[in-house]
DNA sequence: CGGAATCCGGAGGGATACTG
DNA sequence: CAGTATCCCTCCGGATTCCG
């Protein structure tokens, strides 16, 4: 791990950045609301529940930046827009959906821990 | 994804919280510093480059709560503090270390799509 | 050495209103 | 329907200083 995060790659970033860019609140999750294929704004915002609309515009526009996730806007009425993962984007949804059913899994043992954890603190 | 999402553990709690809770800017980072074993709080602030003083401790004090870090302090002089994984830290170490493998194997794509993406745009 | 405490700017992110 | 634009405020997180 230490080799993986000091390597700096280019442009002066390093993994480190591009973990943290990544690691925000909403980005995973929304990658793995991708997983069975397209789905459109809509839908989206409904799979995602508390996210806002300007977070999501935000999160998809960023991973469309990344080359994560495609765009493909319908010119009907009402206008449909469609998201998809794109090929790189398929390759991160194995760690995001292996983390996400770590969390799964771990969050009785959490709970747990932070319960014994704040009735010792006290 | 969707299930596993929308499912409420306990206290109103839900995976999209805990996959929050773990997903913040060094989180994941130092979970992968401890990959080899116990390690010293200053030697932990060396491998972690950038994190502040303040951010390392309230990290390690967070994965503590949370059941996945251990702490042992030696009464000597100078003092001696050690943090390693918990059992249950450990299982967190293989999504930790996958994601961090996926980004630095993904990290030139990523870049080339955002240069890419930059160039249209203007 | 390994923290704790305080201060503080700025980004993150929600709510709302408006548009094509 | 699928965004964009703005306002506004929380709190993340860096810098600094002090303590056992």
């Amino acid at each position: 791990m230490q080799e993986l995060c000091s390597a700096t790659v280019q442009s002066g970033e390093s993994i480190r950045d591009l973990l943290d860019h990544l690691s925000d609140k909403w980005t995973l999750l929304v990658v793995g609301m991708l997983e069975q294929g397209a789905v459109r704004y809509g839908e989206l915002k409904l799979r995602v529940p508390g996210i806002s609309q300007r977070m999501l515009t935000l999160t998809l526009k960023k991973l469309e930046r990344d080359g994560l996730v495609s765009r493909a806007s319908f010119a009907e009425i009402p206008p449909r827009v469609e998201y998809r993962l794109t090929a790189l984007g398929e390759t991160l949804l194995a760690p995001a959906l292996a983390f996400a059913r770590w969390a799964h899994e771990s969050s009785d043992e959490i709970l747990a821990a932070r319960a014994l954890y704040d009735s010792r603190a006290n």
